[in-house]
DNA sequence: CGATCCAAGCTAATAGAATTAGCTTTGCAG
DNA sequence: CTGCAAAGCTAATTCTATTAGCTTGGATCG
């Protein structure tokens, strides 16, 4: 019988995979063995349990999200850097919904790679606010303002919670814009 | 051996507040069925399963978050009743948080009073935002805005996202003073 | 080329959860 | 007092996670 050839990284991977298709909640062993081609007690080999396994999805979608949302405000500032941060953030969620679920709902303070990677994300969302001249609790309070409304809104479309069909797209445009605003005039 | 006396109502009751206890992800009919001094087969003669349980804790919390809002706005309008309605949201979610939790990850679709209690609770927000002068799109933009906001927030409260210890209640107050300036100029 | 050894995979066994079936008994209605 | 529906129970089934211990592929080193 031949190998399957798995390694922790691709178990992960299948694992985030399956999250995005079915769900975060309904991540199982399970169906991520079958998914690999191997019987469920093999996976032992490469993750700890599925608890932490899910601590390692969260980690991976964490790094995705902070290097997408650097990515696209490389090169600009202002207003600008806070649009193309808010339209890559929602981007991120939408594609990888699965993912995007365990960055918030996984369990905290255990992982040390999932803590940098969060703080990853908390430093691209305050370095493209540098540029409204916020500093100390200013600087905090305006990082989570953007953070909560740009998370409540794709939390909310993502679980299917805007039960009208009015333009989803410019519903958030304009709430990233009235942060914006808010924003600018807090000096 | 004298009966329990349990009743569909006190069975979701005790779910609920296991739920704010230990964590919506973590309701278990063994658990409940302990609180309930009672052996776990039992618990399906008031639920006809763990899901349509869940389903009943998310319709009892949206209908007790949807009163809370609703009395906190009694009497007021314009931003004092933007700030009275965030008040009372957040601090429904703090006081249960797993029972908010299921407000929103809760499935959805399958339960003809879970939709009715989220239709309450909408209704609850864009009447407060009457008095803004919004109409159309622009009043649905609006209570998107205002509800992403406060979910965003609070949800991120509630899971430890905050890393910083920085006054938590400042930074509510600023982002709802924000989201109420934005919408106010939004005419 | 062949002996060796580790890790990847397996089977078997355990424990806990949800669910179903079917029995027993409480406690109210007549 | 009698009977019956509902409330509770035990037993059995299925599914999942986890652990223990065996087997073997395949790279490494002589």
């Amino acid at each position: 019988m031949p190998r399957a050839g798995l390694s922790p990284a691709k178990v992960v991977e299948e694992a985030a995979a399956l999250a995005d298709e079915t769900g975060w909640d309904n991540i199982s062993l399970a169906a991520i063995a079958a998914r690999c081609g191997v019987k469920l007690p093999s996976l032992y080999k490469h993750i700890a349990s599925l608890e932490a396994l899910r601590l390692e999805v969260s980690t991976l979608a964490l790094r995705e999200l902070a290097t997408a949302m650097a990515d696209a405000v490389l090169g600009k500032s202002g207003s600008d850097a806070v649009l193309a941060l808010s339209a890559a953030y929602r981007g991120y969620a939408l594609a990888h919904p699965g993912r995007y679920a365990g960055t918030v709902a996984a369990p905290t303070g255990e992982h040390q790679g999932q803590l940098e990677a969060a703080a990853a994300v908390l430093r691209v969302v305050e370095a493209t606010l540098a540029g409204y001249g916020l500093t100390g609790d200013d600087a905090v309070d305006a990082a989570r303002a953007l953070r909560a409304a740009l998370h409540g809104f794709v939390h909310l479309e993502i679980n299917d919670a805007f039960g009208l069909p009015a333009d989803i797209d410019r519903s958030y445009r304009r709430l990233v814009e009235g942060i914006d605003a808010a924003m600018a005039s807090w000096v």
